[in-house]
Parts: structure tokens; C-alpha cells; sequence
DNA sequence: CCCTTATTTGGCGATATGGCCAAATACCGT
DNA sequence: ACGGTATTTGGCCATATCGCCAAATAAGGG
């Protein structure tokens, strides 16, 4: 694998790991449907403030998601509604290795 | 978030995290041209073959792709070709972020 | 200007991930 | 059964990630 195509799967790799985590994909699951601020997600999430802030700026600094200040507020939302698609497909890999059962390492 | 949204969205990250590996996604992409072995996998990716191995069982643990020994070879093959569909919209995110050009967090 | 509320940042400990080497396992040809 | 090749597994160390708390920063209202 020479250096370019080495640096384009990881720049690739950088903005799945932003998405894979739990935390994360469910705030993304919820912009898809609206704006939200950080004290909504944070509400809805259930951790520490901090913590769903950690996520945002990770999903923000691969450029997922974008936020704007009003007042107090930081809202977020969608950048890349395309993501959306994954969910299905990842649906998909669940429903089939349920139907497999472990059958097929 | 109660527990079965939880549960669902840790789901949905495993899948993720199984893919959000450079050598994983080129392993995939790669797939995506048919059949390889273990040895021609090594043999690109350039890592040891302990290595490659390695990530071989993420992606089928997760059932993203299959596994066939036919010989002293094991052959690989893509399972859910829809993971491919991701590659565009990475590839839109990062030609995004490059536009924008860091201008917004 | 001070107080309150919303968010981000720094730092720490716990856990997960990734790479290599060495050893185990599987299969083939003789 | 033996030797050789392909692959997997176990173990170790280095590094990254995650979650919390505490502190810093930002904005608004008296």
C-alpha cells in the first residue's frame, strides 16, 4: 500500500471513528430530525455535560455536524445528511448475522 | 435513552468501529474487487500477517464479510456489498471540510 | 460589575485497540 | 508420519479513547 493511498484510507477511517460510537450516532440520529443545543442532547444522552460536549466537538471537528451560538445556547445540526444512509445498511449487517446465528465465521 | 435504544445504537457502533480501521477499509474496498486471500491481503496491506489476520476476524466477527478455506488458503469475501455506499458520502465529507477549509468549528 | 446558566477545556484513571513476535493449528505433498 | 506453507491465536507493550470532575470561558440579566 503506497503512502497516498495509506493517507486516503486514513483520512476515510478519521470520519467512521467519529461515527462509531454509540453516544455519538445516537446524536446524530436525533440532528437528523431537527436542531437540537447541547443541554437537549445532554438531557437526552444522560452523561455529563462534558462528556456529550466531547462527542460534539469530535462529530464537529471531522466536519459532521455544525453548531452556532445563540445566546447562552449552542445549537447543532446536520451537515452531511448522507450519513443517514449508513443506518440501514447497517441494519442490514445486524439482521443478517442474526438470521446466520454464528453459523459462518 | 432508555436501555434498548442503547442497546440498538452499540449495536450500530460495533458495525462502525469494525470499519473504521484504514487497513480495514482497504481490506474492504479491496474486497470489493472479488475474492482475496489472506496472503494477497498481506501482501498489500504491508503489515505482518498476524496483523492482517487480526483484522480479518473484526470484519467477520461483525459479519461484514465471509471466509472460505479452500486448500492451505482462506478467501475472503465482501457480505454486505452496501458498506460500499459509504465510501461516497466519507469521500463528500472530506471534499466538504476541505472547501470549508477549517473557516467553521 | 456580579451572578447565573450554558458550554468547552484540562486532566486523570480505566479500558480498548493495534502492532509485533512467537507459538499453535490446519492442510498438503511425499 | 514429516516437513513446509498458510493462517490463527496468545501475549506483551504502546497508544488512543472514554467518562468523570474541576476549572475556564462566554453570554445575559439585574
Amino acid at each position: 500500500m503506497d503512502k497516498p493511498t495509506q493517507q486516503r484510507f486514513e483520512e476515510r477511517s478519521r470520519i467512521l471513528k467519529a461515527l462509531a460510537h454509540p453516544t455519538r450516532l445516537f446524536i446524530v440520529d436525533e440532528l437528523s430530525r431537527g436542531e437540537r443545543c447541547v443541554c437537549e442532547l445532554t438531557e437526552m444522552v444522560g452523561d455529563d455535560v462534558s462528556t456529550v460536549s466531547k462527542h460534539l466537538a469530535v462529530l464537529r471537528h471531522r466536519g459532521l455536524v455544525e453548531s452556532e451560538k445563540r445566546g447562552l445556547q449552542v445549537w447543532y445540526r446536520l451537515k452531511v445528511p448522507c450519513v443517514l444512509n449508513f443506518f440501514g445498511c447497517v441494519e442490514a449487517v445486524i439482521r443478517d448475522r442474526k438470521r446466520a446465528h454464528g453459523k459462518q465465521g
